[in-house]
DNA sequence: AACTTTGGATTACACCCGTAATCCCAGCCG
DNA sequence: CGGCTGGGATTACGGGTGTAATCCAAAGTT
């Protein structure tokens, strides 16, 4: 049988989407009022607006929703780290062709990189060296 | 006086757009036969739809044109390390707000990284922290 | 000269995205 | 009890994107 009506097992996830999501993933299960609270300040975002990106996000499945009382509790039904790999993929294969290095150094050029980030690279380096020896 | 009707310096190019760019910066200066001969077996794109994707970009002003008989000549009019410098920041931003290690450390994680790949990021890394301590 | 190919200009068109507004209902506030 | 408020459902609306088709004129082909 062909497979069943392809939902991809993650949805894309749209710019501003990301911003509702990152709050999601952040504080968990979570009404609407909420994210608005979270988000009020940083962004102008009118509740309504809010509200659009929930809902878009719920129909493609990126949240399940739960009702209680009369509101509806939103929680992740992605993983965060899933979503950022293939939005790592693809950016990369976009712009870079697929490779890794190239946007690391061409990152590192321009973009001022503390000592701290360096160093926890290097760590990165050795984990994934480590790995790969074994 | 207000900045001239902001044409950002490097104007947003779309996915699609990107293939076509890909070509071009290779290439060089090219007409549009030579980017649709250029894509035809890897896509399945009419050569329409590159003529489409060409235009797009060159009123957008990441192409420059020049007549040369009938036909026009295409050449990026922006640099590739600039617009991937461009996205890598703004998909940084999106996805990991704007950390570096987050994202490699992810990737590497999950996508086979060969020993050559490593060797290379090491010595960008490498080359960072000269810059640093300069 | 007629036909085919090529490529520019114009137009298409559905879908996604950012950013809401409207309508409606159930509580809470006074 | 009569608004005010918060939130769900529905609708909006212009702009970008992917993916072309149509129309037309010049160049090359037979």
């Amino acid at each position: 049988m062909p497979d069943e009506d392809d939902i991809p097992a993650t949805p894309r996830i749209s710019d501003a989407e990301w911003t509702v999501m990152k709050v999601l993933w952040e504080r968990g299960t979570s009404t609407l009022g909420d994210v608005v609270k979270e988000l009020e300040g940083r962004l102008h975002w009118k509740p309504r607006t809010v509200q659009s990106l929930i809902r878009r996000l719920t129909d493609k499945g990126a949240l399940a929703v739960e009702a209680v009382g009369r509101e509806f509790r939103y929680t992740p039904a992605v993983a965060q780290d899933q979503c950022q790999h293939e939005e790592s993929v693809s950016f990369l294969d976009r712009v870079f062709n697929g490779r890794l290095k190239p946007f690391v150094a061409g990152f590192m050029e321009r973009e001022e990189v503390t000592k701290d980030d360096l160093a926890a690279l290097r760590e990165v380096l050795a984990q994934a060296e480590r790995k790969l020896k074994k």
